[in-house]
DNA sequence: ACGATATACCTCGCCTGTCAAGGTATAAAT
DNA sequence: ATTTATACCTTGACAGGCGAGGTATATCGT
């Protein structure tokens, strides 16, 4: 990804529940979806997303089952528990702090 | 801080660039003034602020000179340099994407 | 006079999230 | 048959934040 890794740092979980939040999803797909939202410039490496899932499991904010098993490799999918919509919420609302405490901080408008 | 630590990872030392972009400065100061940008709301572990200062001068951020002794505890004073500039204008610009690539992963308008 | 508080700097070692590298397995395409 | 794409998983190294601890000077209240 073009985004360096420490500024991705933090907000993998919530960007992986505010996927979740529109619908079950796996892995693959989960990327997938992040990189087409993008254009490319954002994207997990596999490690760390699927350790991330395990955090998430771990925590009670996603559960996991397998999928039917159709044609192709076989997937883990993913579902958004309610303690993961309130996690979700809660993120949601640290971002928009974030966001306005570092345009103050980082003041893109040069100068001063 | 009310930022967790995860999240403001990646963005110590475009801060500190900022506040020394203004004038030269050393660390206490630089951690009071991002205290009262931001309400008390950020601020820095002085473990993270002097490790940071350290990183960005082996890098060629900033450089550091001991403040005249007047009355109080000596001050270690930062100044920027054109390679720190050119960094934090670098910087600026990847917060901008960061914070656009966010707001479209993170979503904050609920629902899908 | 003496302790507390504020200013001001610094270091060591732990913790945690990212990720390079390596591995497994299925199906389609060349 | 080999490559490519899909799809999952683990291990160990690395780096930045920071708790805890330390040093030193000046002021303020009692």
């Amino acid at each position: 990804m073009s985004l360096s890794a420490d500024i991705l740092r933090g907000h993998t979980e919530t960007i992986i529940l505010a996927q979740l939040a529109g619908g079950d999803s796996y892995g693959y797909e989960i990327n997938k979806a992040v990189s087409q939202r993008t254009g490319g410039a954002a994207g997990f490496k596999e490690a760390t997303l699927y350790t991330a899932f395990k955090r998430l499991e771990q925590n009670g904010m996603i559960t996991s089952y397998w999928g039917e098993d159709g044609p192709g490799a076989r997937r883990r999918y993913y579902a958004i528990t309610p303690a993961g919509r309130e996690q979700l919420a809660a993120d949601r609302r640290e971002w928009e702090q974030t966001r306005s405490l570092l345009d103050a901080l980082i003041d893109t408008k040069e100068g001063r």
